[in-house]
DNA sequence: TCAGGCTTAAACATCC
DNA sequence: CGGATGTTTAAGCCTG
């Protein structure tokens, strides 16, 4: 990404870009690598040069082919500050070797993709990313190094930004021939380029590429070091180790450099330059710090060819950013990482923007090094963002597995279900946690949080839960939770009566054929989608068994009915003289308390059971009413049957209910009945691909 | 330990 | 005749 933006900014070097990335991305996996490893950044880095770069990347190839060799062992194994040591020296030798090879730009060794001619450009836009890193662990270990360490370190830097000062003469130099040779082509007209012109260009290019990257290896640095600690300490102590650094700042002399270059620069900005240079060095912020740097830098936009061909571009971006507010504008300051030049207003913002920030190298670098700061912040968000995944995963399995009653967690469950099953859609279900609540079911499916609370009560517990606490059962639940149900291949907890008389109840009609039943099944529950002769075999069973379920001939053929009388019938008895059945209905009715309103609303309204969720306009309010109305029938059931109803105060709950439940039609042309109560809009496509792979294909219905 | 409820499996009958 | 639909029985499990 960053890689090939970069690669766009070349005309002339695309090659040597296209390289570069290349080369980078694979420096960049290192860098993370050692970045990961803990290690440190050190202040000899900062005086990096070409040549150390260059360097740097060997040793970046080098430790790619064997990380260990490099990272682990030395690192760990010597002693850190003799370590450091032994790593600047052989990084200086190596620098004053690159050097040479740097100012006859000729490619060092380098990643097997560069071109050969453009090496060295690649070579510096590698290396700063990776190699930093990768030298900061070598050297700097640990912050364990000794201010006498500092010291020889910091000597040695000087020794570079020597060598680095010729370079950039030689820079210099070439830019001013390359300089020369674009306005002859510009003032000649477009002819192409002279090979030699493009030689040199190239070079030029490749020359102000590698101290673009040095500058940004040294910010890079800085930013290290100030992460670590170890800048905010030098101000304390004599300059001495500040001082070198400062003087260090490649900025500051390319800012130099550019300068002579391109002579637009003022003494004022040369003194910005120097003030910006020693903020790096002492306040560097992690983002702004190196493009601080780069700011520093004059814009020298005139002076490259490649400028006129890209400027277009900037032009438009900025023509098409005017119209908002520009992120690079505010506050009458540029925000151009580094720059903070005051622009009155947006047009000499953008004026400004053209001219100081124009599509050169150096913003190139800049917007490199943003892009690695902000690489780096996404890497962080990334880790923390698994960290925090880890961290609710492992909450939430031990928040599911410690709650043995289903009931409350229930209750919890539904209500917080209700808002996601009216919204969710089937898609929304899968990304719900599954693996926390994987326990609960012997199926793969993964559960919501929310669902995973009624799912405890799978397996053979569901019985219990339905039957004994016999409040919450089927419609609160299966309403609340259909969602997840439909996607999770989870066993509902929920007896097949319970189920059975919930579809009859969702049809429109109050009645179903068996085979709309089965439908109703395989739509609500992806458990049954499985298996098909088993739960289809148990469902005619219960259909037979209970009493509740009436059989009704029709004309197409025989229907389904329910019988609450009957239902709530076999219900009392389970319930009744069961104090934790009252207890859980009014827990349950506790935590349906904000609903309460509504339903008593609506139950007021219709004295009994026959408000409907098709009159309670909001779905998700239906699937509230849905579920109250189930637990007010439980806790009525048990009244009813036992008569006991004289505790006016044990449930708060009876206040309120309809004795009995019966929906109206809802959708009339709803012959799939169930589903339309509360999520009539979420079930529809999925079902159809759903009926498929069960054992035992389910018949659509026929009306 | 028992009763009751639920699930599962299976046999059987009936109907289309 | 085969499959769907219904009915019935039995066994096993779970919980109070």
């Amino acid at each position: 990404m960053m890689q090939e933006s970069g690669t766009e900014t070349k005309s002339n070097g695309s090659a040597i870009q296209n390289g570069a990335s290349g080369g980078n991305h694979l420096l960049e996996c290192s860098l993370r690598e050692v970045r990961s490893n803990g290690e440190t950044p050190s202040v000899e880095i900062g005086a990096a040069d070409l040549a150390h770069l260059q360097q740097q990347q060997v040793l970046i190839l080098a430790c790619a082919k064997a990380p260990h060799a490099l990272s682990a062992e030395n690192s760990i194994s010597q002693p850190l500050s003799s370590q450091a040591l032994q790593v600047a020296r052989q990084l200086l030798l190596q620098q004053q070797q690159q050097q040479q090879q740097v100012s006859g730009l000729k490619s060092p060794k380098r990643n097997e993709k560069q071109p050969a001619l453009q090496v060295p450009v690649s070579v510096a836009m590698m290396t700063p990313q990776v190699i930093t890193p990768q030298q900061m662990q070598q050297i700097l270990q640990q912050q364990v190094l000794t201010p006498q360490q500092l010291q020889v370190l910091l000597q040695q830097q000087q020794a570079l930004m020597l060598q680095q000062q010729q370079l950039q003469e030689f820079y210099k130099k070439q830019q001013e021939q390359l300089q020369l040779q674009l306005l002859q082509q510009q003032h000649a007209g477009k002819q192409p380029k002279e090979p030699q012109q493009q030689q040199v260009a190239t070079q030029q290019l490749a020359f102000q590429q590698q101290l673009l990257q040095m500058q940004q290896l040294q910010q890079q640095h800085l930013l290290s070091l100030q992460r670590q600690g170890l800048l905010t300490i030098q101000p304390g102590q004599p300059t001495l180790p500040l001082q070198p650094l400062a003087q260090g700042m490649i900025p500051t002399e390319l800012q130099q450099l550019w300068k002579e270059v391109t002579g637009s620069h003022t003494a004022e900005e040369a003194a910005s330059n120097n003030h910006s240079s020693l903020d790096l060095s002492t306040t560097c912020v992690s983002s702004s710090a190196p493009s601080k740097t780069s700011l520093i830098i004059n814009p020298h936009a005139s002076t490259n060819g490649q400028l006129s061909v890209h400027t277009p571009k900037r032009e438009s971006l900025s023509h098409e950013e005017h119209s908002h507010s520009h992120p690079l504008y505010g506050h009458g300051v540029c925000k151009w990482p580094g720059c903070e030049a005051v622009c009155e207003d947006f047009q000499s913002f953008l004026k400004h923007l053209n001219s100081e920030h124009a599509l050169d190298d150096r913003s190139t670098a800049q917007c490199r090094v943003q892009m690695q700061v902000v690489q780096q912040l996404e890497l962080q968000l990334a880790k923390d963002k698994e960290r925090l995944q880890a961290m609710m995963t492992h909450l939430h399995v031990k928040s599911t597995e410690p709650k043995a009653t289903p009931q409350p967690l229930n209750l919890v469950s539904s209500v917080t279900l209700s808002k996601t099953a009216s919204e969710a859609s089937p898609q929304s279900l899968p990304h719900t946690p599954t693996t926390p609540t994987a326990p609960i079911t012997p199926v793969t499916q993964g559960p919501s949080v929310i669902t995973t609370t009624s799912m405890h009560n799978v397996g053979p517990i569901r019985r219990r839960y339905s039957d004994k606490y016999n409040v919450p059962i089927s419609s609160a639940d299966i309403a609340q939770n259909q969602e997840f149900y439909k996607n999770a291949e989870v066993r509902p907890p929920f007896t097949y009566a319970s189920l059975i008389r919930q579809a009859i109840l969702e049809s429109p009609e109050k009645q179903l054929t068996l085979n709309e039943i089965y439908n109703w099944f395989t739509r609500m529950f992806a458990y049954f989608r499985r298996n098909a002769a088993t739960w289809k075999n148990a469902v005619r069973h219960n259909l037979s068994l209970h009493k509740c379920f009436v059989r009704v001939e029709n004309v197409k053929g025989a229907v389904w009915t329910v019988d609450e009388l009957e239902f709530q019938k076999r219900r009392p008895q389970k319930i009744s003289g069961n104090p934790s059945l009252i207890k859980n209905i009014q827990t349950s009715h506790t935590y349906c308390t904000p609903l309460n309103a509504a339903l008593q609303a609506s139950m007021a309204e219709n004295s009994i059971p026959l408000y409907t969720t098709a009159s309670m306009g909001n779905p998700t309010l239906g699937n509230l009413a849905n579920a109250m109305r189930e637990e007010l029938n439980g806790a009525m059931e048990h009244t009813n049957s036992n008569g006991s109803d004289s505790s006016p105060g044990r449930s708060p709950m009876q206040a309120m209910h309809p004795v009995h439940v019966k929906e109206e039609p809802l959708d009339p042309d709803e012959n799939e009945g169930p589903l339309s109560l509360v999520t009539t809009a979420n079930h529809s496509p999925d079902f159809d691909h759903d009926r498929d792979y069960e054992d035992e294909p389910v018949n659509e219905d026929i009306e």
